[in-house]
DNA sequence: ATCCGTGCAAATACTTTGCATTTAC
DNA sequence: GTAAATGCAAAGTATTTGCACGGAT
């Protein structure tokens, strides 16, 4: 994963005030959630939940629990690339998105502002409020695009 | 599912013709292949591979089996569209691209064309040549976008 | 002491694979 | 007759759920 240099920063700066924002809304810090918090807070690019689970050696459905809890709390979202399991990463003040090389297998963060040009123009044509947030924009990056499909 | 009126051909006319363009290239016409050829034609939307087994009473894998073999031969693709299952559909002489509402579950089928000042600037921003054939644009319509997130 | 969160096991959903039998050619 | 395609069963992967025990508050 490539991040912009302009990805918003996260919703909480460290594990710390993460955890604090937890216990404000009633929940036990245990040690796995917080050995997830960690793992996350230490990760560059987006996880699957088994890999979480076996670095961490936690249980798969506590790592799916704390996920899920995390997300309802906007800590974190995921997203889908390709036909792999679903990839868990930190929130962000804005919502990171997501563009996937179906060449390379490349996944670029972008913040938000980048795509507005491209959702102004789909709300025109199409009446959407597009987001590539949980599902990326496909295609073909500038170096995969000659040797694969139509290069242009 | 809503095609709009500019939605591409299909690859092949009817059944007839795409049965005579699997016969050419060496595949038998077993009767599960023939019905689930003939319930593609006859489906507007993309389907998935377990309502076709359920409805046609085949067995799942040969469904799977057979929708596999049709997308290679590029007579058939999938799309997934939220959390759900894959999404059949027979194959367009260009590729339809989706959008999808994520309040109403709305799915709009669109010419490639159509998409083109989009796919443009993206290509201009990021240097990717975008698909949404496989992935939809996700997003909320104009009659969803009140109600849900932020109104603009 | 309470009850929230865990691990374990099992269930569910989707998809793929192995194999003996059937069937299109 | 031969090889391809099927149904059935089982395995594989991703995710969810039930429940008794353990730990955070």
């Amino acid at each position: 994963v490539t991040h912009a240099p302009d990805v918003p920063p996260l919703a909480f700066e460290d594990v710390a005030s993460a955890v604090r924002a937890l216990r404000a809304s009633g929940l036990r810090l245990s040690t796995p959630r917080r050995l997830v918090l960690e793992a996350l807070f230490s990760t560059d690019g987006p996880v699957a939940a088994g890999d979480l689970a076996r670095e961490l050696a936690i249980d798969e459905s506590s790592v799916y629990r704390n996920l899920e809890l995390l997300e309802q709390r906007g800590l974190v979202r995921h997203v889908h690339l390709g036909h792999t399991p679903g990839l868990y990463a930190l929130a962000g003040t804005r919502e990171t998105e997501y563009l996937h090389c179906e060449g390379c297998g490349r996944v670029t963060a972008v913040a938000p502002e980048r795509l507005d040009p491209v959702r102004e123009r789909i709300r025109e044509d199409f009446g959407y409020r597009a987001r590539f947030t949980h599902f990326p924009i496909v295609g073909l990056c500038d170096r995969c695009a000659p040797s694969r499909g139509a290069p242009r």
